[in-house]
DNA sequence: TCACTGTTGGACCAACCGGTCCAATAAACG
DNA sequence: CGTTTATTGGACCGGTTGGTCCAACAGTGA
């Protein structure tokens, strides 16, 4: 029983960066297979499902990394605006600065969407939550709390689509850099 | 020389909403024909470049649409409160409500991106100077104005990537109805 | 009426799609 | 050392892709 060469964890990785540059349709097993090094064979080894399959792991581990870069950060003792910080830097490391897409955004072209509904909805909702956990340690009460955490949540994802519509990274590190502030103002 | 049974630019309204929902590369040829109600060999005498023609021939029409429904009613005479409010309204129903999806920002995904990179710029690129025109009228500096207008362009496609995630076209209506009071209050 | 001509459907094509299969491999164990 | 077995590359599959082609069509002008 030989171990594996590649740790699962990094195929997944991979693959992600496929995803995230092409949608789940513009994807392709050539593609996948490539960019992870590993033979179709191997690729169904690992997902019997397949396609949808590898996708599948792939928004599963964005939910892990998003559990341990934002919702643990977020979640963790600390001011708010340490909390926010820690999360912000992880998200600048995530999107590349605002060079790299949002794997959930592309996530909602096309058939995926349809797909995916449920672990996106869900990814999107715990990190609003997360977010409104911290505006209410800020003192915000509930409802502004929520609006708040949708704001800036929409702030970032318009900002990488605004990043490369204007083919410039600056929108999205521009909405980062004022994210803390936000919070303090309201 | 028979009339085309259909105008040209009818077919062009139909292909968009083809791409809009799935993507370029989501978007096959098959789906194209039936949405368009044309056959292969129509659609290829319509657009001699194939899927990157029809691609092209949709953007330009997203051009037309915003010139008519967007940059002229910013450009026009009124307050800016009033302009802003008739974008506002076609806006909305251009998405539907918060329902559908950007065109623009779908194009953002995989080759497609590549592909119409100078389009999407201009097309993102004079959205934000029609609005920083408006905000420049409303009393704003320059630079000020310009950085309102980013922020309300990716305010709005960053909504519209919450909306689908989310399943509900709310954080999108939302916007759009706090959009005017952005300006007053900057 | 009839030739003309822009338009049409759909057969057809090679290439690629997502997916299956299997012989060959190579570490672990006896 | 040989057996076992999880893992591997890549040939292969039917279906679909984007794209080509052409015979048939239908208004128009003479």
């Amino acid at each position: 029983m030989p171990a594996p060469l590649m740790p699962r964890e990094e195929v997944v990785r991979r693959l992600l960066e496929v995803f995230r540059g092409h949608g789940f349709d513009g994807a392709s097993l050539a593609q996948l297979s490539k960019a992870s090094g590993l033979g179709k064979s191997s690729l169904y080894h690992y997902f019997p499902g397949g396609k949808e399959d590898m996708a599948r792991a792939v928004l599963e581990e964005v939910e892990r990394w998003m559990a341990a870069h934002v919702l643990a950060p977020l979640a963790a003792p600390g001011t708010p605006a340490r909390r926010l910080a820690r999360m912000v830097k992880a998200l600048d490391e995530l999107y590349d600065g605002g060079r790299a897409a949002c794997l959930l955004g592309n996530m909602l072209v096309g058939d995926a969407r349809r797909l995916f509904r449920k672990p996106l909805k869900d990814a999107f909702g715990a990190w609003i939550e997360a977010l409104a956990s911290v505006a209410r340690d800020a003192g915000m009460s509930a409802t502004p709390a929520r609006l708040w955490a949708e704001e800036t949540v929409l702030s970032i994802e318009g900002a990488l689509v605004l990043a490369r519509g204007l083919d410039d990274p600056e929108p999205f590190r521009r909405v980062l850099r004022r994210l803390p502030g936000t919070l303090a103002r309201s």
